[in-house]
DNA sequence: ATCTATTATGCAACCAATTGCATAGTGGTT
DNA sequence: AACCACTATGCAATTGGTTGCATAATAGAT
C-alpha cells in the first residue's frame, strides 16, 4: 500500500487538493511512482476514512469547489513508520525486452523501430529530469528536504543516459543480424 | 495483456507444464517480465478457452499429473500481431526513491541500510546473469533466437552495473549530509 | 455560434496482481 | 517418526490499477 504514503509524503510539503496531487503524481514524486487521477482521489477517501488526511472544502465561484487536504499527525507518524519498513524490489514489466526475448518471432526491422522510439522517449525524459535539476536544485545551499529530491533525481538522470545508451547498442547488435 | 504474450512465447520454444512456465517467470523471461505461478496458471485457463494453446494431461504416478499446454496456430498469429504493436513505456514504481524524495521524513541511518541492501540484490541479479551469459551465451555462432536473447540479457547486465553505481553514488552523497 | 482546453471532482465496472491456503505423493534430512 | 523441500496444480479473497464516463463553469480559438 504504498500509494497512501507516496500521497502522505506529498502532502507533508503543503496540503494539497486531489487535482494538485494528480498533477504532482503526472509530474515531481511521478518520475518515481506513477499513479492516475483515479487511483489518488480514491486513495484519498481511504487516507480521509482513517483519519490520515484531514479535508476541508473551500469555496469557489465558477468552478467545483476545491477539497483541501492536510495531513494529520496520524498520518505523519504512518510515514515515519513506513520509512523504517523494508523496501520492495521495483517489479520488471518491460514488453520490448520481451520481443527481444522472442526475437525469432518478430519482424526485425519493425522491432528496431520500437527500439528507436523508446530511446526518444527516455531522451524526453532526460530533457526533462535536467530541466528541472537545472531550475530547482543548482543553487550552492540545499535544505535537506532538497538534497534527498537532487540525489533521487541525480539517480534518474544517469538511469536515463544509461538505458540511451543500452538502446543504442541493442539498435546496432540488431543490425548485425543477417536476415 | 502482455502476460498472455509472454506465455505464448515460452511456448513456441517448446511445450510446457504450467509448473515449467512458472519456473521460467521465475528465471530467464521473468528477468524482463515477472509473473507468479497463480498468474500463470491463470492465464493459461483463459489462454485455453480462446483456442491460444492446447493442453494434453500427461499421466504421472504418485504426483499430480502433467498439464503439458502447446501453441496453436492462432496462438502464433497472436504473437506475432502483438510483436508489430508498439509497446508500452514500462511503469516506474520505487519505493526507496520516494523514500530519498521524503527525505526530511526519513531516518538517515535506516535508508543507507536500505539502499546497501538494494545494491546486494542488484548485485546478486548481475552475477545471475553473467553466470547465465558465460553458460548459454558464449560460443560463437548463435542462433537468430539466441541473438535475441543475449541482446537483451546484456541489455539486463549494462543496466544492473549502472543501477549499482548509481546507488553507491547515492550512499556517498547521503553521507555528505551533515544531520 | 461552436468547439476545445483547462480546472476540479468523482463513480462504476472491469481487469490484473498479490496473498494465503489446500491438496498430494516422493525423497531426503534430523 | 517427524519435518522439510520438491513436483504439480489450483481456488478464494483482497487489493491495486485501468478505462470509460459524467458533471460543471470559464476562457480562448475557429
Amino acid at each position: 500500500m504504498a500509494l497512501a504514503e507516496a500521497i502522505l509524503v506529498c502532502l507533508t510539503d503543503r496540503p494539497m487538493s486531489g487535482y494538485d496531487l494528480a498533477k504532482t503524481f503526472d509530474a515531481s514524486i511521478g518520475f518515481f511512482w506513477r499513479a492516475s487521477h483515479q487511483q489518488v482521489y480514491r486513495e484519498l477517501a481511504r487516507l480521509r476514512g482513517k483519519g490520515l488526511v484531514e479535508s476541508k472544502e473551500i469555496e469557489q465561484s465558477g468552478r467545483p469547489n476545491r477539497i483541501v487536504h492536510t495531513i494529520t499527525e496520524a498520518g505523519e507518524q504512518i510515514v515515519h513508520a513506513w520509512s523504517q519498513k523494508p523496501c520492495r524490489m521495483p517489479s520488471v514489466k518491460d514488453e520490448l525486452l520481451v520481443k527481444l526475448y522472442a526475437l525469432d518471432h518478430v519482424d526485425i526491422a519493425v522491432l528496431r523501430e520500437q527500439l528507436e522510439l523508446r530511446t526518444d522517449q527516455h531522451q524526453a525524459k532526460l530533457s526533462a529530469y535536467l530541466r528541472i535539476k537545472e531550475k530547482f536544485y543548482d543553487a550552492k545551499t540545499l535544505s535537506r528536504a532538497k538534497k534527498g529530491k537532487l540525489i533521487a533525481l541525480t539517480m534518474g538522470i544517469s538511469n536515463e543516459r544509461e538505458i540511451i545508451k543500452a538502446l543504442e547498442q541493442a539498435v546496432k547488435s540488431l543490425g548485425e543480424i543477417d536476415e
